[in-house]
DNA sequence: AATATAATAGAATATTTATTCCGCAATGTA
DNA sequence: TACATTGCGGAATAAATATTCTATTATATT
């Protein structure tokens, strides 16, 4: 007999987060993953029962890598400051070498698509910002301002920043991301 | 003879935001429109000579109707603070207002039924708070650092606000806005 | 009120897209 | 090498959706 090739489902996500970012979740069909990725239609339903399945399936995989991704840089006993810089610019690094996985996770947000248990995923991202805000204002190095607005307008101008150097082409490099982290250092600091 | 009925072009893109706010750009369809309406197929195909113009018809619209109200509002000679403190309230009162013409715009503009002058559109919305700044610099009242970094920087903040608000069913009061707008005086003023 | 014209509803059709099905190919096992 | 089993491609089918067509209705004009 024969067995299931391990990287077919590789391919099918390479696939479809190129076509996603190329045309929109909006455009995306079978026939086109099936083109993009040289497999026939079989092939493709037999790794996923269906076009939906195949999305939420990216959607958690992704979801959950880019979680580890972005707090795996925060180093335990840093002082706050260089915590939250280290954070900031890792996030951004990130939303940019993985922009095309970003991309998708943000149309399927805001899509029929989602099942509940993605839907639920979608939320519990902050999480780990929170816990680094209430060290700094325990230290009296942050306004006390609420984290859920603080966080909001952090991680807002993060992606804006990031939307913008994207459609600009512009390249992100050290100068660009201390000025950008001065602007949101200088927006939470006690 | 019968004359067209003035009023539903307006019937239609009302019954279209609905749709697309409960669902999503890409679950909209004409017999949903239809339904929710309670007109015909023929009457809408009368007014719209397909889905996707339809769909730019009223991007367009929203897209001129909102760069108005958010403007409209800046004083020509009222300080510099307090007119950056009433674009920002307006702005975000505004997104919050028009919440589900804020939410077409956005999923129109990642998906592949704009057309090519719909997408210039898209762009030139900037342009008012480009100017203010200028102002604020001449006055040595803003950092010196580049006004796409800081536009994207408050435009990100104020939409991001915006979203978390209406997920968490947050009110939006005037203590709210000033601390939000707090932060974001606070990054970027010399 | 009678007529002519255009608007309208919704069924019929065309189109697009998801899904299934089946013959063939590949490859583990004996 | 032969067999059994499962993967695979892509044509066939089903389902969803956009668009057109036509009989009917409404109303300006006379």
């Amino acid at each position: 007999m024969k067995l299931k090739d391990p990287d077919k489902i590789h391919i099918i996500y390479t696939a479809t987060l190129k076509l996603v970012k190329n045309n929109g979740l909006s455009a995306l069909n079978m026939a086109a993953i099936g083109k993009e990725t040289k497999l026939g239609m079989g092939t493709m339903y037999g790794y996923f029962k269906s076009k939906e399945e195949l999305i939420n399936s990216l959607f958690k995989r992704l979801k959950g890598l880019n979680t580890n991704r972005i707090y795996s840089v925060i180093k335990p006993n840093a002082p706050f400051k260089l915590s939250m810089k280290d954070l900031f610019d890792n996030y951004i690094k990130n939303r940019v070498d993985y922009f095309e996985e970003h991309f998708f996770v943000e149309q399927c947000s805001n899509s029929h698509f989602l099942d509940s248990e993605s839907k639920k995923l979608d939320d519990a991202a902050f999480v780990g910002v929170f816990e680094l805000l209430d060290k700094g204002k325990k230290e009296l190095l942050v306004k006390n301002i609420d984290n859920t607005i603080i966080t909001a307008h952090m991680m807002g101008s993060a992606n804006e920043l990031v939307t913008m150097c994207m459609k600009h082409n512009i390249k992100i490099n050290k100068a660009f991301l201390n000025q950008a982290f001065s602007l949101c250092w200088d927006s939470i600091k006690r």
